[in-house]
DNA sequence: TTGTAAGCGTTATCAT
DNA sequence: ATGATAACGCTTACAA
């Protein structure tokens, strides 16, 4: 800002057309349509709009175009900042792939609980965005039916769980998450499987942990006395986690609903003095920093994958109940020590 | 989106001006100037507006009064989804607090690490954004006199390390904080003081590590032996753990320059057995989920009140060599069982 | 291939 | 107190 008082002038088109002696309507052809422009303006042009450093206001071509070039995303407080959260590796990727077709990515918060539309009434009725992209769906989720009773576009990460005639969603694929981590830990020798889950009842929960019932009946590793339920805590993972690896014993392994409860098992395992991996397999959902940080095996959601397919969603103006919609995608196991029975971890002993 | 194939036409000022019987200027004057509006006009458009869901278009506004009414916020590797990273509630904080007088934060990232400012210009120069919110500052930083050179209005999260004469910045103040961190385990009846931090070099952790010396100092507890340094990992972050703590011993305490570092010293405290708090005190920085999970002691960064100062200079168009700038805030201490040499928390045992 | 005209929705200025 | 006019910068349709 140095010591003038107002920002620089930029160029505009009409400063482009003048000093490359064409119309304006030349320079805006230049830029949205070149292949109908003689080759010879073209390069006398663009010569100019790079020596003036000139790009098409967004605001004038906004107004023109009826449209915002941008999507809103709600920051809810459950998504962001908590342990384990994966929202904010999942909007430097939206806003990364946004940016490829020149769209942006505005953040917002809910202002008043008990109205969770109005914020998003406000930014469409402002047009600050075209449309939303949910995150945090959640049964009894108001926004969906909302949006579809006000013709706004959106799209999900994260199955709407209401309504299976709207397919504007993509989402992970939990169960068969689960089931390819247990596989793997088969695979790696361990015999007794365990799992430990959020309380039942939340959609996302209760389709991970079916991922754990189908693969353990399939290898013939079921008991139902090998799982415990934790809300995402440590207290009271911890305390589940104990139970489990008890249950389980050395040999034994444990997959975990996140990296939040896997934090849970492995406090436990430290505590008591065993590797994870070498005395204990251990697998957790959602590869946060946290996982990589202990050296957990984890399963990584494709969260460049759900950005770019829900931008597609976002971007083909077809209808929300598009039949074709709704897309799982795998998520992929990252193996780390903790699922390695040789596990050669070295930890700093005592002098 | 249901079955029509292109979203509802939203009202215009023209539609509230036919439906209140005024020129659309009344209705403008309405929404921006009411106290020039006769109250039974201004009633009568305002009961229009609100039957409308009229709101000003963004796009026609901007274009009018030529400016975004948004600030860019580069969302950089370095800040996101890194252990202990706090840039996700800082923005979440800073997107609140712009809300409050109309404006949005528009997130982007850097295409091409060799031109860093290349986002930004493109930014500015579509009117995309007024100006930036700059975080992960550090010395070298390109961006500041680039911003400067070219008019454009910032304010940054972190100090601007290579000019002193640029005071756009806001920052907290790691020094004071870990200060108050030493006393406070002083005071708590630790004895031997231990610092865990970063290599020298980064201006961050040696300002950090500054608290400590002179806190140390200042209470004749200074010994340069119960200092270690480690990279922001958990492996060696143990093992220069493990080392203070055998020389620290029991009844010792350590403070830690980030909850990541805090993770190894925790972990190896668990592997011998240890109840961080009654054997060995321990409290660290940032606060972030690992430190709440962990229930550490651990130095809250105001991020609210960094948010909004941010915002207050950006919106006072001085100088970003205003010499009354440059503000440190000083971070909260929360002290949990980590630093009670009484410690009472209670971990599940072995069967 | 290039240029002309109109309009997107708003607000600042000036007149009434 | 209210309204007419112009302008912000761009693009779409149409005319040359």
């Amino acid at each position: 800002m140095t010591t003038s008082s107002s920002p620089a002038r930029r160029a505009t088109i009409v400063d482009v057309a003048r000093a490359a002696q064409v119309s304006r309507q030349t320079v805006s052809n230049v830029v949205n349509s070149p292949e109908r422009v003689a080759p010879s303006t073209l390069e006398r042009v663009q010569t100019e709009i790079r020596r003036l450093g000139f790009q098409p206001s967004r605001a004038a071509r906004n107004l023109k175009q009826e449209r915002a070039g941008a999507w809103g995303l709600e920051l809810s407080p459950l998504g962001f900042g908590r342990l384990g959260a994966i929202l904010d590796t999942f909007l430097v990727e939206l806003t990364a792939r946004a940016a490829v077709d020149g769209s942006h990515v505005v953040p917002f918060t809910a202002t008043d609980p008990e109205a969770p539309t109005d914020s998003y009434e406000r930014l469409v009725a402002s047009r600050v965005v075209d449309g939303f992209v949910l995150t945090d769906t959640r049964r009894g989720d108001p926004r969906p039916a909302w949006l579809d009773a006000h013709d706004i576009p959106y799209a999900a990460f994260g199955r709407l769980w209401d309504d299976p005639s709207i397919t504007a969603w993509v989402d992970v694929d939990g169960a068969s998450g689960i089931e390819a981590a247990v596989h793997h830990l088969a695979a790696q020798g361990y015999e007794r499987i365990g799992y430990l889950g959020w309380p039942e009842g939340s959609p996302v929960g209760d389709d991970r942990r079916s991922g754990w019932v189908r693969a353990t009946t399939e290898l013939g590793l079921a008991n139902p006395e090998w799982q415990a339920v934790s809300p995402q805590a440590l207290e009271p993972a911890s305390w589940a986690a104990a139970g489990l690896i008890d249950a389980l014993g050395r040999g034994g392994a444990l997959v975990c609903a996140s990296d939040g409860l896997a934090l849970g098992a492995w406090r436990v395992l430290a505590e008591r003095g065993l590797t994870p991996g070498a005395d204990l397999g251990l697998v957790c959902f959602d590869d946060t920093d946290i996982a990589q940080a202990l050296d957990l095996s984890s399963l990584h959601q494709p969260l460049a994958q759900v950005a770019d397919r829900v931008l597609h969603v976002l971007g083909t103006r077809s209808a929300s109940r598009d039949p074709a919609g709704g897309l799982l995608l795998p998520p992929e196991l990252v193996v780390r020590s903790s699922s390695n029975p040789a596990g050669d971890r070295t930890t700093p002993k005592e002098k």
